[in-house]
RNA sequence: GGCGCUAUCGUCUAUCGGUUAGGACGUCGGCCUUUCACGCCGGUAAGACGGGUUCGAUUCCCGUUAGCGCUACCA
């Protein structure tokens, strides 16, 4: 590593609402990368495009990083010496550096309407060339820009593409070579004297002295555009590193299309940060070395990460493969942590005997799933996560709960319920009511009826839990208490 | 259309010329058991296709096919 210039790394979202997961995989690498390397990480809020929102959008932003854990070294927030760090407070920099371009005839004015670029791309369509500009207004005279200027017409800015090609060593893809040819003389300031996507974006890497351009797959085809505007300034150019899409199960690139893409979204859906953080780093990245590892810790991905072991492909958003994972995270959690987690979920209820609620939460919990979908048509009773973690944990809480229509009318038959009720006598003459005393008692009376255990158990859970599953059912009547119980088998609340 | 990129089990991936192609998710079967879940054990399943190079290709090269991306006064 003879490159010893300090590591400055960026991530540059655009305000446009909401978190993309895809844009959270790529500030993670890029985080990574930073802390791997003793590097700074930097924010740049990219909203040159007036169009659309902006200030509440970003807020958005910082929200999702926050959630991530990913936390800039520099940005429009936290301020750093390289700012500002909002595109649409760098205009005055965009348009003095292009008028340096165009002053020492690296850029020029081209005075085409859209409607004449329009037709002239249609034209070259009807004639199967590339719809490429053609350079019309290359080499105006100082008459005909004053004509244009007349006629009222407002002139971008393009910058002259010179002959010859244009090659860059992409960290991920490698060597990379495209014949100036086939980049037209693009436009760096448009007619309203803002910036486009890639003047902006390449004057704000170098002026933010950023070392290590890493971005999605899509930036792939714009860095020879951006190389081209580093050389006709004569700077040096960044190391570029090019991250494969993370794609939707149709192995499309991931949009709201194909599947959920808004980062905060899995929060709600009780996805926790860490797991989100492990899950993202290992798509399209992995440690090699015949690594058999797949939980890792925040530091553990930080000292091994490497932008060398980037993958190629496109990996696809697995949410299966996030469910395991998380659900190996929410097992890891301490219980106060849980229960803080899944607490919203439980606001309806009183849950001031703290003993019980912990006792309540800790036994439900070995049951969730990782991150449930309804949606998908999964039994509610079985399926639910820490967003609805209120639905495995509501008979604890209260004698109002749904019946599993299924189960009730497969266990709850007339013979069974007599059975319950010469239960129900045993268990209320019992001194202790605990699991080992009610296990006994389920056992005895299942001796002296001549049924097996099961015709008892299914039953008395299912009244008085309304559901078909659950906690070990001695253990979960112990904590459930005595009261509850009886009073619930006594109801033979079965509707 | 032009240009660019990509291609190992259904999915995420390991492999840096020689392996019974390994792990994980999912799935299937079994164990545990009062249910479900967890856990444990076991099974299933892959080098897109065709040419080269080589003693030997998943691995290197070329082509085909497929997918994706760029081709805006969007970012």
């Amino acid at each position: 590593m003879p490159d010893t210039k300090p590591v400055r790394v960026r991530m540059a979202p655009s305000p446009t609402g909401f978190f993309h997961v895809g844009s959270a995989r790529t500030a993670l690498f890029n985080f990574l990368l930073a802390r791997h390397s003793g590097g700074t990480f930097v924010l740049r809020v990219e909203d040159t495009d007036q169009t659309r929102g902006t200030a509440e959008y970003e807020q958005v932003i910082y929200d999702a990083l926050d959630w991530l854990g990913l936390f800039p070294d520099e940005g429009p927030k936290q301020g750093g010496g390289f700012g500002p760090y909002r595109q649409s407070e760098r205009f005055e920099t965009y348009a003095t550096l292009a008028e340096q371009l165009l002053e020492s005839g690296k850029a020029y004015y081209a005075f085409e309407t859209s409607e004449e670029l329009a037709q002239m791309r249609a034209d070259q369509a009807a004639n199967k060339q590339a719809p490429r500009y053609n350079g019309a207004h290359r080499d105006l005279t100082a008459e005909q820009i004053e004509a244009f200027r007349a006629e009222g017409r407002k002139p971008v800015l393009r910058l002259r593409v010179p002959e010859g090609e244009t090659r860059f060593d992409d960290i991920v893809y490698g060597s990379i070579t495209w014949k100036n040819s086939e980049i037209d003389d693009f436009v760096i300031a448009k007619s309203d004297g803002g910036p486009t996507y890639n003047f902006a974006c390449a004057v704000d890497d170098h002026l933010m002295e950023i070392s290590h351009v890493v971005r999605g797959e899509d930036g792939l085809s714009n860095t020879p555009r951006q190389l081209l505007v580093y050389q006709a300034f004569g700077w040096a150019a960044p190391i570029f590193a090019h991250l494969p899409f993370l794609l939707g199960p149709d192995r499309k690139k991931l949009s709201k299309r194909n599947g959920s893409v808004n980062l905060l979204d899995f929060g709600t859906r009780g996805v926790l940060p860490d797991a989100m953080f492990n899950f993202l780093s290992l798509l399209g990245w992995n440690p090699g070395k015949g690594e058999t590892q797949e939980i890792f810790t925040r530091q553990e991905l930080v000292e091994r990460f490497t932008l060398e072991a980037v993958n190629k492909a496109g990996a696809i958003f697995d949410e299966e493969r996030l469910a395991w994972m998380n659900a190996q995270y929410l097992k890891a959690l301490p219980m106060e942590e849980f229960l803080n987690l899944v607490r919203p979920s439980l606001e309806q209820y009183d849950l001031s005997d703290e003993a019980y609620a912990h006792k309540a939460v800790e036994m439900t919990r070995e049951r969730l799933h990782g991150l449930p979908d309804i949606a998908r048509g999964d039994d509610a009773a079985k399926y639910y996560g820490v967003a609805n973690f209120g639905n495995g944990a509501n008979y604890f809480f209260s004698d109002e709960y749904p019946m599993d229509a299924v189960g009730a009318a497969k266990h709850l038959t007339p013979e069974n319920m007599a059975l319950l009720e010469k239960l129900t006598e045993k268990l209320e003459a019992l001194n202790s009511f605990d699991a080992a005393a009610i296990e006994g008692a389920i056992r005895a009376q299942s001796a002296e009826s001549g049924v097996k255990v099961a015709a008892l158990v299914h039953p008395t859970r299912l009244v008085v839990s309304g559901k078909t599953v659950g906690p070990s059912l001695w253990e979960l009547l112990e904590v459930l208490g005595r009261d509850r119980v009886l009073r619930r088998l006594k109801t033979e609340n079965i509707q």
